[in-house]
RNA sequence: GGGAGCAUAGCUCAGCUGGGAGAGCAUCUGCCUUACAAGCAGAGGGUCACAGGUUCGAGCCCUGUUGUUCCCACCA
């Protein structure tokens, strides 16, 4: 049949002809199979608004070579995917969107606002999922969801509603993150401190009673609008009698008190620490020990409000410089000190957060954050690698409630009612129509959404039909990995932790495999400001999905961050054509009826590259369990191009050449061996093996149905496989002298073996022709051969002659180097048998292992005395 | 202030439970050997950051030091 290929493998024509034919005969649809274990993974959703960048490429790919592994493997495997609504982030692409056409979301009004917005989501969500789809993700795409639609929502409605009928949602007014650019409260975890140059302003302020000053410093004047006392450490000697004082707010002339709190520093700036409880959440907490006033002084864009007077309208820091002008003006700036502070920034938007006092919806998280601790603890779900326990038990320990509702319209509105009449708050699943305390009909629906990760919190059991008790739910929860990137570790991966604990009784995942992220070749985040992106796209055109998806996880460890390269995607894209060749090459030979197999008798060669596939399977098995890609991918890798391309093939064309039997018995192998290379290649070069899986004879309709190789105890041949590399050093060791004296290939040689193996060199004497450049083979015990060029192999002295090439003293020199270098070997493996304690203490293995080394080296060292002899 | 990671060849990184250091790229040499020049065969190049310790034996375990990156906290 000796089928015709390209010389190159084209991976951009047969990569999307490949994933259509896949998502045509419905490979990635899973349904329920009771007779098989389940698999999980649910995708974390991408944002509607985000477009393909590297850290989904390598996400991506991770849970893909994990989800067509296990498929393989036979487990009903489901890889659920999905996008978020990504509320924030989407409101403002859609504000911005109207700004340009002249519009604006509060003339339009909250319905036609969201109108607007699921038009725009229609038109462009399902970008992304395109996307991923050009990596050749195997996902159910039958099951795709999304966190706004049906199901999602009721599951959030159906959370909002038990948690607050078991207290742990509240509304309160509380001191709140808010970011004057978006609009809206933001929760702790969104709020980014960025170091930047400030100044630490000494002010005066006057004691009521004319007694002096009180001096304190701050690094935000403008706040002082708001001031409601000034404290002092309750300790603190200088202070002590001015407590229970009053002073008078400077500009302002408002009396405020002198108050005790230890939460004053007495050695950091005066001692002294004027207290803005509106402003600072520090400030807040000692407003309610010492029941101060609250007073806000900005509004919702952070400009000051009618509380500032002749500084209303202002912004925070147009403010800032004419109350320091004004303070100056009146005597009471003292100094102006430089300093590094740390601010708060939105992580949208970058806008520096405002502390700031409002009503907002809680989720109460001590009672949730100890039953989530716990099931790490227990091992219940494992963190992979596990030094992210810490991190995660760290944050749980000291997580404060969670603020979860947002002034925003896009999102999942928050299923509350107030009653105009009597206050009354009603939380319902459905609009209840009426108060559920007085009964009025004059009731309105809060007008906040909910954080958009809580519903993405929910996402391991909302997506699989929760709170209905499907099927789904009761086979695929809780789920098997989790793949995410350790910066969303606090976001989502312990939101959705504790969410599963409390209202599925089960944590949602076995493992949490956290990888890094990918960086710049300069080892810099890749971000939009820097313009150091890379497309996974425009990577994908030119070099191939699985270049790209093999690049981004050769070499990993896991959760260590990893350096994008154009160089590696080349190197891996070499590798996917190197494969291709060799297929190219076996199918050049091989004959009409040809399958692969294991023939009857098995040559020494065959049973080598059978015990090393062998190996590698048991290997690289246990490293995927292990989530060990980086070094499954290694060492598969080796296999092919070294055991396999570089080693196998070349021995087999010997075979081939000779026909009959033993050409049709390594052809058989061959195609054996490759098939199982494609099997096991297939999660991480998915198109590659599938289009190499139709050439070549096979059994089956698609490769990514096909088993996954198993370990079999029969292929384990490693005294054979010795014996091969002792004819491979030899050959080898030919190459290396040759090619030290300059020999061209092309000059072929007679080599003559002297061994006491000779039944192994008998047997490899017919590879040293096209490996080794041997006109002819012979083989002894021993030879007379003057003036030949001597080499020492692994129980083998090779005499070459190639007279004019020979310099007997050059000759005489490198012998005497070697015979000083196994000399060495010789005395400290000795030196390390001799020695009692090495001897008492090793593992039998070890010692026999150095014994074994002696003894090569002392019969090494015997060859290399004998040929010397014959030289002098 | 608390915690974590990293430091191995010129560059990017592997190195599993301790048994004398590997890969890719780059460099040098020789090859168009009818699968592949996106290739083949060779070669050079490392006190595994530093200092101690444990051990028969340390890149790996322990302690400290230095450098570096990151996370948390947020002293106004």
């Amino acid at each position: 049949m000796a089928k015709e290929m390209p010389k190159t493998y084209e991976p951009q024509e047969a990569e999307d002809r490949i994933y259509k034919n896949w998502m045509e005969k419905g490979y990635f649809h899973t349904e329920i199979d009771r007779s098989k274990k389940p698999y999980t993974i649910v995708m974390p959703p991408p944002n509607i608004t985000g477009q393909l960048h590297m850290g989904h490429a390598l996400d991506n790919t991770l849970q893909d070579i994990l989800i067509r592994w296990r498929r393989m493997q036979g487990y009903c495997t489901l890889w659920l995917p999905g996008t978020d609504h990504a509320a924030i982030a989407t409101e403002v692409k859609v504000v911005e969107k109207l700004r340009k056409e002249g519009k604006s979301k509060e003339a339009l009004g909250r319905e036609k606002f969201l109108e607007e917005v699921w038009d725009w989501k229609r038109e462009y969500g399902g970008r992304i999922v395109n996307q991923l789809k050009k990596m050749g993700s195997s996902c159910d795409w039958e099951r795709e969801r999304f966190t706004m639609d049906e199901g999602c929502s009721k599951a959030v409605t159906e959370v909002f509603n038990k948690m607050y009928e078991e207290g742990l949602i509240y509304r309160g007014e509380r001191i709140i993150n808010w970011c004057p650019h978006c609009k809206t409260s933001i929760s702790d975890a969104e709020v980014e401190f960025e170091e930047k140059d400030a100044f630490f302003w000494h002010l005066r302020y006057p004691l009521t009673d004319g007694s002096g000053y009180l001096e304190l410093a701050t690094t935000r004047p403008e706040t002082m609008i708001g001031d409601t006392a000034v404290a002092v450490h309750p300790e603190d000697e200088r202070y002590k009698h001015l407590i229970g004082k009053t002073c008078i707010l400077p500009l302002f002339d408002r009396e405020i008190p002198i108050v005790a709190d230890e939460y004053v520093e007495m050695d950091f700036g005066t001692g002294v620490v004027k207290i803005t409880p509106a402003h600072d959440p520090n400030d807040f907490e000692v407003g309610l020990r010492h029941d101060l006033p609250v007073i806000n002084v900005m509004n919702e864009d952070a400009t000051i409000n009618e509380q500032g007077g002749k500084y209303q309208g202002m912004t925070r820091e147009e403010c800032r410089k004419a109350i320091v002008a004004d303070l100056d003006a009146g005597g009471f700036l003292v100094k102006i000190e430089p300093m590094k502070h740390n601010v708060g920034t939105c992580y949208r938007c970058k806008t520096i957060v405002e502390p700031r006092v409002s009503k907002q919806w809680f989720v109460k998280m001590k009672p949730l954050a100890e039953p989530a601790i716990e099931a790490v603890r227990s091992g219940e779900t494992k963190f992979v690698p596990e030094r992210f326990d810490k991190i995660y038990f760290n944050w749980m320990e000291n997580i404060r409630d969670w603020c979860i509702s947002r002034q925003l319209w896009w999102g999942h509105r928050i299923p509350a009612w107030y009653c105009d009449d009597c206050g009354e708050i009603t939380v319902a699943r459905t609009a209840p129509g009426k108060c559920s305390k007085c009964g009025s009909e004059h009731i309105h629906q809060d007008e906040d959404t909910l954080d958009t990760w809580f519903s993405s919190a929910l996402w391991p059991f909302s997506t699989l039909g929760w709170p209905e008790k499907t099927e789904e739910l009761d086979f695929f929860y809780p789920t098997s990995t989790l793949v995410t990137g350790y910066d969303i570790i606090f976001f989502w991966v312990a939101r959705m932790i504790f969410s599963g604990v409390h209202n599925m009784n089960a944590s949602p995942f076995e493992n949490v495999f956290i990888h890094g992220i990918v960086r710049d070749g300069e080892g810099r985040k890749m971000s939009k400001s820097l313009g150091n992106g890379v497309d996974p796209l425009e990577v994908i055109n030119k070099y191939g999905a699985d270049s790209l998806r093999f690049s981004l996880v050769s070499g990993i460890s896991p959760g260590s961050d990893m350096r994008y390269s154009e160089k590696k995607v080349e190197s891996c894209r070499n590798f996917g054509n190197k494969l291709w060749n060799a297929t190219r090459f076996v199918m050049m030979n091989v004959e009409d009826g040809d399958m692969p197999g294991i023939p009857e008798k098995l040559e020494l060669e065959d049973k080598w590259i059978l015990d090393r596939l062998n190996t590698l399977i048991r290997e690289m098995t246990e490293n995927m369990e292990h989530f060990d890609i980086g070094v499954a991918v290694a060492k598969l890798y080796d296999f092919i191009w070294d055991c396999y391309c570089d080693w196998y093939i070349e021995l087999a064309k010997t075979r081939l050449n000779a026909g009959g039997k033993t050409a049709a018995d390594v052809r058989a192998v061959l195609l054996y061996v490759l098939t199982d290379i494609i099997k096991l290649l297939h999660p991480f070069m998915p198109f590659v093996t599938e289009e190499i899986f139709t050439i070549i004879p096979h059994e089956g309709e698609t490769l990514m149905l096909a088993e996954w190789p198993e370990y079999r105890e029969d292929f384990t041949f490693g005294e054979e496989a010795a014996k091969m590399e002792r004819i491979m050093s030899a050959i080898k060791a030919i190459r290396t002298r040759r090619s030290e004296m300059n020999v061209p290939p092309s000059k072929k040689a007679h080599v003559y073996i002297e061994t006491a193996y000779g039944e192994t060199f008998e047997h490899g004497a017919k590879f040293f022709d096209k490996l080794a450049s041997a006109s002819a083979v012979e083989v002894g015990e021993s030879f007379a051969i003057e003036g030949a060029v001597t080499i020492i192999s692994d129980g083998a002295k090779i005499l070459i002659p190639l007279d004019e090439l020979v310099d007997k003293e050059k000759e005489l020199a490198r012998l005497n180097k070697e015979l000083e270098k196994v000399e060495k070997d010789i005395a400290m493996l000795q030196g390390k048998l001799a020695n009692e304690k090495f001897v008492s203490k090793a593992p039998a293995n070890i010692i026999e292992a150095e014994r074994t080394k002696l003894a090569k080296a002392e019969e090494r060292k015997a060859i290399i005395l004998e040929t010397m002899e014959k030289f002098r």
